[in-house]
DNA sequence: TCCATATTGACATTATAATGCCAAATTGTT
DNA sequence: AACAATTTGGCATTATAATGTCAATATGGA
């Protein structure tokens, strides 16, 4: 990175992240061409996902937190689902208008198939890569993670500083 | 993954891969709010680096291929670049149409600006993080990288397998 | 030299993602 | 009960990315 006062760490971490921008592309591409066949792609793929691994249905918004993505995209992405009937729409006790997002049969077929056809892929990925070196990985990338969620969360509470209880209070005197 | 049949290996890389999905675009948002004030993104700050690092100055298409980005959306961003004024182009010695691509004094004044914003961050990003769990890391992702690249590159060869000079010579009879 | 092939920038089109705004609905506070 | 704040889906707009096509140019063989 051409950092004249870059520590060995922090050298190191920005090529983790060059390495990482990489990756992330050429998994999204090779996860599309993977799950073309069913009719889905990375993106819708993760979308089935988070419905079906998550303990009860759900509502767009929260999948959409969940998955951290945009609500909007993801409301776009669970429209084209339901068109093409790999989800159904279904009432929610406790929100008339926020249905709960459910896997048709033909979406869990779907679904099924696309593990059905990660499932040696990713096997053979990991191929030259010791059990252990893959979680100090994850734990790496759990951090970053962990770290950026932090700041961003910071940012925003920066940018509208929140009103606690007694702000609120003295402005109604 | 709830995959039945998932090794303990396949399981761990399964959760790398879906940590590093969020982690790159945490990072990338993280990465456009921090050279903002500088009228870079994410991606422009990405494509200045390139032309910065490189050895020698390169066209464009050049450069998409060494950011693994589509040589069009390389195009358009350099286009961008050069109606602000951080960069510019010179004659190629060796293509007519295909000009270098080189940082003017504001591309390279607004490339350290990022960098030295930049640097004092990844610093704070790595705390808690060993040199040596980072660098794991990194050989994994890495890894990673190639295998893909690899997979991708076999299945283009196989969508239009290309001739060799007998098959060739075998149409022209 | 001649010719097939590959590269490159330009242009067009489509697909996907991001952002903002709105009204309906819900939740929490007082 | 009343009211502010939040959540949610819908809609519109813009930004960015991806894909295809084309002509100009360059490259490598024969």
């Amino acid at each position: 990175m051409s950092m004249a006062d870059a520590t060995p760490k922090a050298e190191a971490l920005t090529d983790l992240i060059l390495t990482m921008f990489r990756a992330n592309n050429l998994t999204l591409t090779w996860g599309d061409r993977l799950v073309a066949p069913f009719g889905l792609t990375s993106a819708r793929w993760q979308i089935l996902g988070a419905i079906v691994l998550s303990e009860r249905s759900q509502p767009v918004a929260w999948i959409a937190r969940n998955v951290g993505a945009n609500r909007q995209n993801v409301q776009r992405i669970v429209n084209d689902l339901h068109k093409e009937g790999l989800i159904e729409f279904q009432p929610n006790p406790h929100h008339r208008r926020a249905h709960l997002v459910v896997l048709t049969d033909k979406g869990r077929q779907a679904y099924e198939a696309a593990i059905n056809a990660y499932n040696p892929k990713v096997y053979t990925l990991a191929e030259g890569l010791s059990l252990d070196e893959i979680r100090t990985a994850h734990r790496v990338m759990a951090t970053l993670r962990e770290r950026l969620e932090g700041e961003i969360d910071a940012e925003k509470a920066a940018q509208t500083p929140p009103m606690n209880s007694s702000e609120r209070a003295g402005l109604r005197s």
